[in-house]
DNA sequence: ACGTTTCCCCAAAACGTTTTGGGTAGCATC
DNA sequence: GATGCTACCCAAAACGTTTTGGGGAAACGT
């Protein structure tokens, strides 16, 4: 049984290997006539026809595959939702997804920038699994690229949301820290905490700024006094909430950076003897089901739309490639991050 | 600047094309002399010539992609873990992975399975998150395989560890659940807890044996009342851990089925006014870090060898494609899951 | 009746490799 | 002097598409 191909195609079809392919690909402006087509299509479907995918990428220099590259997916719970968005994009425009590491490690990434090149891929994904800020690899640079949960360091794209730079996606920081603080204001708190962590990235700055911003629509006064940092993520939950809740004025509500901490916040609140969410309000961020659904009671929180950041990308990509509209597109998007309300949160 | 290939190699080099490729993919029984082999290499590389993936798939019939199709990607903090160990096998092997996904969803792992036959995969890794026992899908039937954390159905290929069946692998859940249990017989406890779950799966039936296992070894006495199953994950801990604490001859230590269910045996005996590790040892399964980190006391676990799991059946399947040894390879592997010890178990 | 356009279609070239099927030169063997 | 062998090399076919550059016939305008 010899392999079919198109050739056999336009013999069953009795016409040339030419109009198949024509038909097969419906060509913009080449002229068949509908009778033909069909016939075509009935011989294609007839033989089973499937292309080989190698000699059309060798004809028309495009693999129909898209890079992904992220930092370190093993070390995030995350990485799926953002592959996961990503490869169904991907999917549905007919591309596929080839997977590779950097591991964090420039040499690794040196490695894998040479393989993702020789691949051939059509474009990348350059994705981080916590929203870094990163200065895209030399190797990328004249590429069809998308940033995923990642911000370029030059801020050269970021003056307007069209045009110019690398497209590039990351959850709106600001809103959810705004979010997830108006969910305490809108019950009343008004002595509300935010325990965070010390590293330097979007994300404690933007909640931080949500939360001051959600405190001042509130018409509440912002006292840093509430807002503790603390450098250990396992650790930092339950000193600075330990701390907090120590106080003679304690906060009636917290607001925590990320589920770990609030874990820890939990910890802490339950030594003193309070009770949540009667005696205090807790949100945390990330939504991490681990955390979420296994405290006692269910932790609202904040969650990171890691499978919409993904398919964005995806999407924004191909968009890129098949080039179907010129027209200046969208190039940067905060993707907004909604609450999940669980049992962590009364009325004051 | 006209794209350099195989043909202005050839004419720098003052070879022919033939030659050419001959030295580049140095082909066992071509005879070339060890001075023109020099002459091309430094051509070669003089040029910076990189081979044209496309062209060469074309005529060798081989992608050097791996298609790694899992079931719940999304849902899943280990999948990192899992495809990172499968991509740096597949790299150091010069293939790359291609991604699918079923979602669990026939009708989505139908049109994956089409989408991977004809992106013409030279092989695929079927891999589920949770060592769940599937039968695979008639269009893998005749392909190059190994199923990754999954086991077959037919248990055609399970009488030996060599030839035949599909390669798979999994984690050694009886002997994880020995280690566990070990753990806490070589402390001193005599009466320990099993808090599990109602699932069907290999990991339920493995770890409950490897319990059993471990007592006996330890010449303690099986007692089924000491073991409680609960349906829920999120639940389950709490209500199992708090019915065998309440009892008067409560157990002193507890082995859980996972972190999850350790999370809730931790606020059962924190209700009950229990110390952990001082009044009772508990060890959880699966190490996932936003868990055992995020208890206190940091909860001691067995790990999920996900990585190397990944790794082996990457590497597995290159074995079969690449064909270097013929000699019936192991076909089914085990793997130990680690001990990782924290503070959450001490002497009675 | 004769160009011109329009509509449909095709043969062959091209994409960049690997593989097939020799070819040539030198040397040894009969 | 033919034959055979060995060591080295090459031209051309092949892989399965897409794309180029028309070509023939019908329809249309004059």
């Amino acid at each position: 049984m010899a392999r079919i191909g198109i050739r056999q195609v336009a013999a069953e079809a009795g016409v040339s290997m030419t109009t198949v392919s024509h038909v097969l690909n419906d060509v913009p402006n080449a002229q068949v006539r509908a009778e033909t087509r069909e016939r075509v299509l009935l011989a294609a479907q007839r033989l089973g026809y499937t292309p080989n995918r190698m000699a059309r990428s060798l004809r028309t220099r495009r693999t129909g595959a898209l890079g992904l590259i992220s930092d370190s997916i093993a070390t995030t719970p995350y990485a799926g939702q953002l592959i996961l968005g990503a490869q169904r994009a991907a999917q549905e425009h007919g591309y596929m997804i080839v997977l590779f590491n950097t591991e964090d490690d420039p040499v690794v990434e040196e490695r894998e920038l040479q393989a993702l090149t020789d691949y051939q891929v059509d474009g990348v994904i350059y994705a981080t699994m916590y929203h870094r800020v990163v200065s895209v690899p030399q190797a990328l640079a004249n590429r069809p690229l998308v940033l995923l949960d990642a911000e370029p360091a030059d801020a050269q794209a970021v003056d307007g949301d069209k045009g110019g730079g690398v497209p590039w996606v990351v959850p709106d920081e600001v809103a959810g820290g705004r979010t997830a603080t108006e969910e305490l204001t809108a019950n009343g708190h008004r002595r509300i905490g935010f325990v965070t962590n010390v590293d330097d990235v979007p994300a404690t700055s933007g909640r931080l700024q949500g939360y001051q911003e959600a405190l001042a629509a509130a018409g509440l006064q912002f006292d840093p006094a509430l807002v503790i940092s603390d450098e250990s993520e396992s650790w930092g939950g339950y000193r600075a909430a330990r701390f907090l809740l120590e106080r003679g004025d304690r906060p009636t509500a917290l607001f925590c950076y990320n589920d770990r901490m609030a874990m820890g916040a939990y910890r802490a609140a339950a030594e003193l003897g309070l009770r949540i969410p009667g005696d205090l309000s807790v949100v945390g961020f990330d939504d991490q089901e681990l955390i979420t659904l296994g405290l006692y009671p269910e932790l609202t929180s904040v969650a990171l739309p890691h499978f919409d950041m993904g398919y964005w990308a995806g999407e924004r990509l191909v968009e890129v490639l098949d080039d179907t509209d010129q027209s200046a597109p969208v190039s940067r998007l905060t993707m907004p991050c909604p609450l999940v309300r669980r049992s962590s949160v009364a009325p004051v």
